[in-house]
DNA sequence: CAAATACATGAATAAATATTCATGTATAAA
DNA sequence: TTTATACATGAATATTTATTCATGTATTTG
């Protein structure tokens, strides 16, 4: 007897369910909605009239019948995974694209995305190098470059990514704690955490300027040597961190952090840019990056308007 | 690294192309044109990058690739396919239909019809049972039947399915040996092959009346116990059969016999219909059956119209 | 008990997939 | 060399499949 099939993606759906015994953990691997995991899953029992989950509750259990098919699935799966790949691999090696950041950006902004474009071209494999400061961009060393600055970086390509702001954030449970701040210059009697770098020093002097208040010396608050440090300090409640708009936008839409004076508008001049060798910014795999990257930012920066109004 | 997958459609299509070897086998076996399976193959060739057949002329070939794909697909269908029924069965039993119908309809009509039926409806199991002569319709012994005559079998559930013609046929072959018969009188003088039956010899006086034939006596020609073996005589080019329609539609629109005198109009008030037992022709199985025989015979009455014309 | 978490589901729609038709090309066979 | 056979292909379209959104329901947790 001939059985029906139902589509590849549903038994890629019921293996990642199967594997997480979590519809929700399914579909983040998937990159799809758990309700998305539900229907398809749905249409397999009902095409073979078998009942793969037992749900007691919010617990999800395979039956007997996921328990005999499950496996199957997923052994053909690797199989014909590893047999494409090696099929792959006689021909060209996978494309490889190298790009230099900022290990604060790429931490906080960069990385988090990056199964997305994995996702979508699963044939080109990102390689990303991190350093501190921003150092030139090394063309022998990197196919692109995303920058903090104004432009103008030489002889190089470059396209803006992504405007920065500066502003304060807390964790709710610290704003409960010591009371909402009501003017800008009460910051200076909170712990304030902060990277220690000459550039956002500045950058807050500025914002402490558009704020109205005059500050003589910058209250030194904890220094951390790297931004993403600062901004956990601040997820665990130990104070208010002065940060850079793309190192917290995550965790404020998580609602893990809350920003504090929304109406102070200080924008910087400053943006992030994304430099490659002239010449070279429309090969496939480098296009394909810059494309995916500016729908991120621009996806990034459409959240931001958000968070303002 | 996670690798795209084609539809699962077009897994199989590759699979039963590398069985056949032959992409017009394939596509008969899974119900579908030749140009759909070179499709499906052709996208999975694209989305892997990899060729999976060597066409030389009109040879095909499997290549290394083929090879090494080809199995790891095999095995998960038969896998998949085996899983599910066991899992399945341990329910209810498949659905059977007995249906019961002359033995001249199945073979030259039905059979060739219900691999489309089995396709459309897989969970449902067709017994058919044939029988040389018309005979009472057992509602113990079959769910349908397929009866030729005029209506009206007492207290059955009835509803008309095919209209039946009579009409002279013979070979192309024979025709150009024998020469094609001017009038209808002329196939007296030619070897003529018939069902030794009566029914079927009043329904010749009855053509032979409305091509304007004033005959005496039936010629006795050739007497075949089987409507098939008459039109397989005649498809031999052993002479003149003497046919129901639908006994020789598919070897008609095949080429393989020519309808002759098609402008003589004859008619009968014979059709077949479908019998049931009344009060089950809405079970689930018994509609599907009936509502897929209507179509088919609809179908078929297109056929006969265009032979017409 | 309220809040949070996790799966279910109907409706709407977007996006792929499947398929055919009408030809085209190449090859083998008559 | 014609004919027949078999795969390829572009265009058009039909059909499925995929997915989200907005809720709903059930359960656990604080």
């Amino acid at each position: 007897m001939a059985i029906r099939f139902p589509p590849m993606a549903a038994l890629r759906a019921l293996e990642a369910a199967a594997r997480h015994l979590n519809y929700t953990r399914a579909a983040e691997e998937l990159f799809v909605t758990q309700s998305a995991i539900s229907h398809q899953i749905k249409h397999i029992e009902e095409m073979w009239g078998i009942k793969l989950f037992a749900r007691t509750g919010r617990r999800l259990l395979l039956t007997e019948a996921g328990h005999a098919l499950v496996p199957v699935i997923r052994d053909f799966i690797r199989r014909i995974t590893s047999t494409v790949e090696d099929l792959s691999e006689t021909g060209d090696s996978p494309a490889a694209l190298r790009v230099t950041l900022l290990q604060s950006f790429a931490f906080k902004w960069l990385v988090p995305r990056l199964g997305h474009f994995n996702h979508e071209y699963p044939d080109i494999n990102v390689w990303i190098s991190t350093s501190d400061e921003l150092v030139s961009f090394d063309s022998e060393n990197a196919d692109l470059g995303i920058r903090l600055g104004y432009g103008n970086w030489g002889n190089l390509f470059e396209e803006p990514l992504l405007q920065e702001y500066v502003f304060p954030v807390c964790s709710p449970h610290f704003l409960e704690e010591y009371g909402a701040p009501e003017k800008p210059e009460d910051l200076l009697t909170l712990p304030l955490l902060r990277r220690s770098a000459v550039d956002i020093l500045q950058r807050w002097r500025d914002w402490f300027k558009d704020a109205g208040v005059v500050i003589k010396k910058m209250p030194k608050g904890t220094q951390f040597p790297q931004t993403s440090l600062a901004v956990q300090a601040a997820i665990d409640d130990q104070g208010v961190a002065l940060a850079r708009s793309a190192h917290v936008l995550d965790d404020v839409k998580a609602g893990r952090l809350v920003r504090l004076f929304p109406e102070v508008k200080s924008k910087s001049n400053v943006a992030y840019f994304l430099v490659c060798t002239h010449g070279r910014e429309n090969e496939p795999q480098i296009a394909a990056f810059r494309g995916w990257l500016k729908r991120e930012a621009a996806e990034s920066a459409k959240e931001f308007e958000q968070m303002l109004s």
